[in-house]
DNA sequence: AGATAGAATTGAGGCAAATCAATCCGCTGT
DNA sequence: ACAGCGGATTGATTTGCCTCAATTCTATCT
């Protein structure tokens, strides 16, 4: 089952005062609180209104969509580096849960816009960063709309070997659960376990344990991943 | 079959002169051409290089990512107001194709630049756009990952109506095919065909035509499209 | 070491949507 | 009015993935 109860311990404005540690500044002059979470904490609830945006400074943060009888869409798996609630809404829509051990930083809105209308570095750096969401969910929904389950699962290896790949063995140890695997890539928690089991008969990948894995046949495995269109046609066109 | 042929006619670059009137400025003093695409023209191809931003004027515009198979996958109908192309990136990573005729202003990528330096009001513009396409990007992923064929129909019809339909009448004249539709929710033609009758043999929309739609019971509509997680838990946190 | 629990794997069967195929419908042009 | 064509509809069948169920594996605790 992909649905799964979700704990919705309300965090309790007490512990959360308790968890800001003195605020610091950045390297644009930004007010930051460092704030951190447990797994299965969460730094967000879809429908609660944003207060400020958060910086990753290291773990892993699943975000993701419910439906009402649990049906869970994982949107991304925000790692070191990434913003998370760049809303210009009044709600968040989508839930933003720790599944490691995470340590960010928090910045209030104001100081947050101030930066974006004072700082032109800070403010280049955001937009690049929402253009490059902007296209990891537009990737995401080729990957869901029509890609078959051997080619969303290849697919997904290889995102996790860009993200989280040991630079030095090329292992990844890969900290989700197959079902959270599986709620990234629109399929059941078996299946994504079938189709990693049989990449690693057909000695594509190594998985010496469940959690952890080597791509050994790159070729195949982005064979396997289902090819983009490739006869990209760059047309001159002048303006 | 979702695969099709596409007629990658270069756009010359003499005609593209040609399309050019006379620059303008808008209310933000911002130069822009004014261009016009007839349907099945490209505005620019998955490959090409960003020259530009455009902005819709008039009409609709197919937003899509080819697989080598043929495979499609569309991320968007962008219409009236909307702008394309606001990337980053050194090459576009979709396809835009003009459904209807289309009137655009195009907007050469070193005005865009200076008018986001410069202008503050622009900028939030642009800025709570892409926070808009990002939110629609993921909606359309929680649609095509966790979604049955008739939530996803269903869906698709009240976005359809929320965009285009006639504030007089409430039918919406449906510009594309079944087949442009399956591309956008992750099914075949013949199930988007299937779904959309049984919602007519149900009473909760006309279908007088097959390009023309009311809705005749938004309740049950909504309800058909799948309820979002309504115990949307606002928690007091107090960072 | 043995017990226990949670996660992953593996198998068997069912079903929703895809595929394949045959009309049907609404155009356009003659 | 009629033929011809592309798109939409409808039907019959297949299939890829889901569902349900049974082990197996791994980690933790006593």
């Amino acid at each position: 089952m992909n649905a799964h109860t979700i704990l919705r311990l309300p965090t309790d404005p007490r512990t959360s005062c308790l968890r800001t540690k003195h605020t610091h500044r950045d390297g644009h002059g930004v007010p930051r609180n460092r704030l951190r979470f447990a797994p299965h904490e969460h730094l967000f609830f879809q429908g609660d209104q944003p207060t400020g945006v958060f910086q990753i400074i290291s773990g892993t943060v699943i975000l993701y969509k419910l439906m009402a009888d649990g049906r869970r869409q994982i949107q991304d798996f925000a790692s070191d580096g990434d913003f998370l609630a760049l809303t210009f809404a009044d709600v968040h829509n989508f839930s933003a849960e720790a599944l490691t051990d995470v340590e960010v930083d928090f910045i209030i809105q104001a100081s947050f816009d101030r930066a974006l209308q004072e700082n032109a570095a800070f403010r280049q750096g955001i937009f690049t960063l929402m253009g490059d969401m902007l296209n990891a969910s537009r990737e995401q929904a080729l990957l869901l709309g029509r890609k078959c389950a051997m080619e969303r699962t290849a697919t997904f290896l290889l995102f996790l070997d860009s993200r989280f790949a040991d630079p030095a063995t090329g292992f990844v140890d890969i900290r989700m659960s197959r079902c959270d695997m599986a709620d990234y890539v629109g399929l059941t928690l078996e299946t994504v376990s079938r189709m990693m089991n049989q990449l690693k008969r057909q000695g594509i990948i190594e998985l010496p344990q469940s959690n952890r894995i080597r791509i050994s046949d790159r070729k195949r495995l982005v064979a396997a991943a289902g090819e983009p269109c490739e006869d990209e046609y760059a047309s001159v066109v002048g303006y």
